[in-house]
This record gives structure tokens, sequence and C-alpha cells, in this order.
DNA sequence: CCCCTGATTAGATGGGCATCTAATCAGGGC
DNA sequence: GCCCTGATTAGATGCCCATCTAATCAGGGG
């Protein structure tokens, strides 16, 4: 019951209806919790979203932007604060902040001069939960 | 005490070394937990590296691919029960299969006619790991 | 031994994406 | 009002990758 529960939680997560990968395989459709039919594959639609999804973190740049930020004091970057970890020219780290905004694995905010990015919890959990032991079968 | 023993389990999870985003940030800061120093933002090579394991699962094709594997009897599927889900050629398949192989998410045997592929469930778990509450500050 | 089916490799092509330069927007001081 | 700094947008370019066709490898009958 509980693994149904977990499962719920990562579909309801966000107002978007999130599926995951697949669930409890063989190991626990032998016990009272969760049937055979519970595990089912993705649909073409739900690969495509998620895929779009790990594509913002499927990028060396991204990956430490969000490191950046996240690691950052107060949990919250200025944009200033970021350019300078990179080889790279500020359009560049503007857009890679932008494609993480737009998956909403960010947000931010104008404070006078300057832009402030923090992390968004909630969508990396449900990265995680996705690719997580109690989505995947344990084969 | 018990959080950096998780990141210890994540970082040693593989022969390989691999770091995670970010640990514990302000909240567990003050605690007697984990200390401030533990949040340091992924290096470079890090970043490609995970950037790599990420690209394999960014497609979604391949995130079909790994949910009908997971999902498959016996959490193992022939290249045969996996091409007719798709309006893909065979040689595509295969070439998702390669990519997906090559990042250590899936492995395979051939018995006789044909190949069987499975699911590495560690592989999954480290990223999702990465990815979770355990690993980058609640901001 | 030949052929048939299953699966992969090789090579070509087209689209998407990371990056740059140049230009524009936004705030703040003098 | 003007300029300076911070940040983003627009547009161009070059590379990587998903896909295809054609060819090759592997195993099993007849």
């Amino acid at each position: 019951m509980h693994c149904c529960i977990d499962i719920c939680q990562i579909r309801c997560m966000s107002k978007q209806d999130f599926p995951i990968i697949a669930l409890a395989g063989t190991d626990q459709a032998a016990g009272a919790c969760c049937p055979p039919l519970v595990c089912e594959p993705l649909s073409t639609a739900e690969a495509e979203e998620l895929a779009s999804l790990f594509k913002a973190v499927a990028d060396p740049v991204r990956l430490r932007l969000l490191s950046l930020i996240a690691c950052h004091e107060g949990g919250e970057a200025c944009v200033c604060d970021l350019t300078g970890a990179f080889d790279l020219t500020a359009p560049t780290i503007s857009h890679h902040l932008k494609v993480l905004k737009q998956a909403r694995l960010i947000d931010s905010e104008r404070r006078g001069t300057w832009v402030y990015y923090w992390v968004n919890p909630g969508m990396l959990e449900r990265l995680s939960a996705i690719l997580g032991p109690h989505a995947m079968a344990t084969a």
C-alpha cells in the first residue's frame, strides 16, 4: 500500500501530470501492495515530456550552474556570481539559465541592478523520484 | 551524521568516483550534521561526466526503452520485443540500446538467435541520488 | 551448404543546440 | 539627461546526434 502512495505523490507533485518510468516489478507483484498492472511503460507523450526535462540537466554547464546556485550562500546567486566560474560569455550563461528556468528547475527575481536565481527543489525531487528505486523495478 | 553517510554511499556506489551536485545547505548547516564546507560545487570534470550520463536518459526513445525493458516480464526483454513499440527502424533502436549500454544503464547477453537486455538498477539509483533531496540543498 | 531471421555496424543526411558577436533592455549614479 | 554596469535578446555559425539505407555479422534450420 505504501508504495502506491509514494507513486501517487510523485504523480501529483505538480500541476502537470508526471508519470514515472516503471513501477514495482515482479518481487512486489507477489505481495499485497502493487498489482502487476501497475507496471506500465511510458507513453510516447510522457516520455517526450520527461526527456525535455532531463535534457535541461544533461549539460555540464547547466549542472554546474545548478550546483553553484544551490551551494551559494542563502541558496541563491546573482548572475554576476556565476559567470566568473566559466570560460563563457555572459549571453551564453544567460541562455543556460533561461533553459533551466523554462524547465522550472530554477526561478529568478530582479532586485535593482541584479537578477537573482534559486533552485526549485520540487522539480529536482521529481526527476530524482522518476529514476529512483521506488519507480524502477529492481530487475 | 546520517546524511553524511548517505553522501558517502552515493559517492562510493560504484568503481568510479561519482560526485553529487550540492550537499546540505543552510538549514542543515545549522544542525550538528553537515558542516558548511561540505557544500561544494561540481568541478568541470565531474559535471561533464554526469552530463554524459544524463544525456543518455534525455531522449524519449531511450526513456521508453528503459521503461519497456523494466516492465517486461522477468525484467528483461529481447530486441524484437522492443522494436514493435516504435515507428523506428531496427538499426535506430539498436543505436539507442548501444547508447544506454555504454552509459551502463543497461546490460545485455546473447542467447541463441536473440539478444536480451535488462536494466542496471544501480546506475539509475545513482542518478536519482544526485538529484534527490539528500544531494541538493532545499534552498 | 544455403537461406532465412534477428541484430548490429557503416556511412550519409538533416535538424537541433551550444556558442559567439552585436544590439537592446533595465537601473542607478553623477 | 547621460553614461556605465548588469543582463538579456537577436541572429549567425559550427558541431553533435537521431535517423535512415545498405551492408555485415550471428545462429539455426532444411
